[in-house]
DNA sequence: GTCTATACTTCGATAGAC
DNA sequence: GTCTATCGAAGTATAGAC
């Protein structure tokens, strides 16, 4: 009895996050969102105060998720090796859990940011702040070469984002231009992040040129 | 003398080269297209058949000389590491000689190819095909040692289209959220692309787990 | 081939009743 | 808090003169 009839901006900010990743900002319709949670359009205004502060919303809550998960699959790890392993699976995971992040982030890279405010600026600095940390720790008790912790960042992320978002495309393509080829499953994909992120950061690797 | 007045396509390309990589397919306008170009809206239309027939023609002309690109690079190299390490500067250098390729592809990535149609398709599948073809060299002549040349494929493109694109959005949070640390520029953050993608294919290095 | 003017549609946002 | 009805802006596309 205590709440009156509470449902609603759970299921507008999941309706959101479909719509926006299949359409993008200017794209998406706030009408459809509306529909698809079974919402009325004025509602919607009425919770979240424009479609750019519905967008926002989103966009704070799950780089906040993403946060956490990471922090959490960290901390499940003792050498620094092995937390950016289950870092890496943890960042396939919520991508997989939360299946329109990845084109969120590629649309709001491509962007520049133009829909970012300070505050959802600082839920996805986050992110690169818990590999830096990991990739510091290592550099620092001599487990790995010193490299720029956002080049390695990037070099885990972005592939993964890539990959993952570009599984619609790849398979039109495998079909007619990669027709027969032995196809790259999801867990191959993330022991060969894993694989070369660990060659990458490797102190006692020689040199290869 | 010659010729009459043609200076419109090329014009009209450009344009919404920008356009398009900066608000997205539908976030474009075609007004703001004809405006930037210097061309009646009318005139846009008699030229490309719709908003549709631009975007695909700018993507398929894009594509092309992205694939000319990096056929050329490889060209000038004679072992597949050396390959491989032109391949990734010439994709650094076409991103920055035409710095709306990223965003557009970006976007489409995150639109499931939903503009693709085959012809474009085509374009852009001879990309990965050129770097699959230099891996599978290297491992045929024991040079590399056998991995999925997709999953390298996405290993080396992926960081450096996410990290060029990103960086306006890199810029602003590293004013506010990492004020003074040492920045990462392009020309290192290439190399790191190098040396990881040699790393990760180095038949001679010993198994790190 | 090039331009002006406009028809037609879609969509974000709000007013106002309940 | 929830709904209906609608306004006003913006945008794609075309008709038709030159």
């Amino acid at each position: 009895m205590p709440r009156p009839a509470r449902v609603s901006p759970e299921r507008i900010l999941a309706a959101a996050a479909v719509e926006f990743a299949a359409h993008g900002y200017a794209g998406a319709g706030v009408d459809r969102i509306a529909r698809r949670a079974r919402v009325n359009k004025a509602m919607l205004y009425y919770h979240f105060r424009s479609k750019q502060g519905l967008y926002r919303a989103l966009l704070r809550d799950t780089f906040g998720r993403a946060a956490d998960r990471l922090r959490a699959s960290a901390a499940t790890g003792t050498t620094p090796a092995e937390q950016l392993d289950l870092v890496i699976v943890g960042i396939a995971a919520f991508i997989q859990q939360h299946r329109h992040f990845a084109a969120i982030m590629l649309r709001e890279i491509a962007e520049r940011g133009a829909h970012l405010d300070a505050e959802t600026l600082a839920a996805l600095a986050a992110l690169p702040r818990i590999v830096a940390a990991i990739i510091q720790r290592g550099v620092d008790e001599k487990a790995f070469r010193p490299v720029h912790p956002l080049a390695a960042y990037f070099s885990m992320l972005a592939p993964m984002v890539m990959y993952l978002a570009g599984a619609p495309i790849r398979e039109r393509l495998s079909a007619e231009h990669f027709g027969g080829g032995p196809m790259l499953d999801h867990d191959a994909f993330v022991r060969y992040i894993q694989d070369s992120t660990r060659r990458a950061l490797d102190l006692h690797a020689r040199p290869t040129r």
